[in-house]
DNA sequence: ACAATATATTACTATATAGTTATATAGTCA
DNA sequence: TGACTATATAACTATATAGTAATATATTGT
């Protein structure tokens, strides 16, 4: 990324912002290990079913999800395995860094399992 | 990433907010080649003096860039190139995807010649 | 058609924050 | 010290959006 113009800026961005919300991030951590339905999703996350809802709408839109209906459910899942690999690089910059420290790190420590 | 905790979900969502938006990637891309003082960022980013002195600080809390004074200037520069794997990674993903297809493709060829 | 279930949507409230204007703070030089 | 420059901050407005409660829209099975 060497001088972008400003559409593209505002496109990265809108896609970090897509990020940027524990709530959705904990939707994707949950999708991990496979598709699951909005049920699913709802008690994992322990929001409720319209939030959850408005959030993979949402990731859906910004390509982060996809979206399948089989019978009454619909099913989401990962639509590209690179959100891994940002979620790993912001956790490992975070790692690093960090007023928190000590609590940080121990965190991760049993959150890195991943290994790219 | 498998298993966040609440904190670390808000964490990484707190990161990811920090790059979700465009005048401060505009900045973090205008620091690319090297540190710049605020008059500098200013006029590149075509904001105001306040609003990019905001950003910064926001970026710096962030622990995104770095900041120096010197004299009656202050420098910032970039805290940790992974900042740019970081974009790198979601611009390519955006080049793929997208509605715009052709347009973000062409501003991308454009934009991609860091090669990390 | 009706009841039951799963998901989406709408209208709303509350909160966060980007941008602006004006001002404060701090460093430099006469 | 006082004028000048560079940066930061405060108070404010406007906008976006997360969460909620209620309702709409399927789809399934009877």
């Amino acid at each position: 990324m060497s001088k972008l113009d400003d559409r593209a800026l505002d496109y990265v961005a809108q896609y970090f912002k897509a990020l940027a919300e524990p709530m959705r991030l904990k939707v994707l951590n949950a999708l991990q290990d496979g598709e699951k339905n909005v049920s699913q999703l709802t008690e994992i996350s322990g929001g409720t079913q319209a939030n959850v809802s408005k959030h993979l709408s949402l990731l859906a839109q910004h390509g982060l999800v996809k979206r399948e209906s089989r019978g009454t459910n619909v099913f989401y899942s990962i639509a590209d395995q690179s959100v891994y690999e940002l979620c790993e690089l912001v956790c490992g910059q975070i790692g690093n860094r960090m007023h928190l420290e000590a609590d940080i790190k121990k965190m991760f420590s049993t959150a890195n399992q991943t290994g790219t």
